[in-house]
DNA sequence: CCAATCATGTTAGGTGGCTAACTATCAGCC
DNA sequence: GGCTGATAGTTAGCCACCTAACATGATTGG
């Protein structure tokens, strides 16, 4: 089978030839869900090659951009839970996020000075160093991956796009969400 | 790369509020990618979600699609090298990935009558029922997903996105792809 | 005031992705 | 024949995700 070229859609083009075998099945919603899952991909992999480069994860830097965030240098200090809240992650993960960040020498915890069950977590100047050395070339990559849309498509991109993610958040909320009231 | 690394969706807010620090970063280029990233996360949260119902992972569901593909019921055999190849993981992720469906009873592995060195991989009758049973709804929910395009909006997605995949393989071409160089 | 409940962070165990190194086999070429 | 190198599958070890269960500390209600 021909290999390298073909490693556009690697993965999903058994879908759409089995969508064919279904009658009634919708084959242009099964193509842009393809492409929307690829091109997804391909996005994230372009970062996430970056980071790698530069001994980070996609999560870790997303721990970073949390504390860095609205800070612009200073050090913004959050609990593990808000962090894992707004990463997107459980707490669980947290643990081993911070774990290897502090291990890194990015993050410290302390102990909150309130609430003895909680944490602080802080950025140290060595994350800001290398945030300050990652994030021009994060948005380089972002600018130039969508430098082939006219400003005109991106706003059809983004209309769009969001009109999926709302169908996705309505008729399949996600597990932990009590999406549109009617659940079980 | 990973099968599908979208998993991270609401951390990326974050960056827009960064990217206003940064002058001349073509805000909306990051927009489109925070969608972009978003939205392929909904739509394989919305699969996944369903498999994972059926004790399967995404990556469980391509090895067996990739077995059943072309074969409308007759059990195709591959080898693990050429499942790997085709759903996008290392040939010892695939090792893996046949360890637990092999566990399961959901596909066999038997040796290579002339090839000592290879295996042939098989679906199991049991896989089959699995496969005609999770089908359905599969598509079923691709559909109704993308019931908010109409379908010239859906061509207008198709081509917005392969315009952004073939900027990412072309600008950022995949570490083990020669992408448009001289293909070995 | 104390017991139940809730919240926080951690741990344990499973999955699935990676790289790097290994074994076994095959294929070519002196 | 026997090196040499490529290929197939596995293994080992790392990371990051998950769920479930836990220990600790805070909160609240009788």
């Amino acid at each position: 089978m021909p290999l390298l070229l073909l490693k556009d859609l690697p993965r999903y083009e058994c879908l759409l030839e089995v969508a064919q075998q279904f009658p009634g099945l919708d084959p242009s919603a099964c193509e842009v869900f393809l492409h929307l899952l690829r091109t997804g991909d391909e996005a994230f992999r372009v970062t996430e090659d970056h980071f790698h480069a530069k001994g980070l994860s996609q999560g870790r830097f997303t721990v970073l951009m949390l504390l860095y965030n609205k800070t612009c240098g200073e050090t913004l200090s959050l609990t593990p839970a808000q962090l894992a809240e707004r990463s997107g992650v459980t707490r669980a993960t947290m643990t081993g996020l911070i774990d290897t960040l502090e291990r890194d020498g990015m993050v410290t915890r302390s102990p909150h000075p309130e609430d003895r069950r909680q944490l602080r977590v802080e950025l140290t100047p060595r994350a800001l160093g290398l945030l300050a050395k990652i994030l021009p070339e994060h948005f380089r990559r972002i600018a130039s991956l969508m430098a082939v849309l006219s400003e005109s498509e991106r706003r059809t991109m983004v209309r769009l796009l969001s009109k999926i993610a709302a169908s996705a958040a309505e008729t399949f909320p996600a597990p932990g969400t009590s999406g549109s009231g009617v659940a079980s």
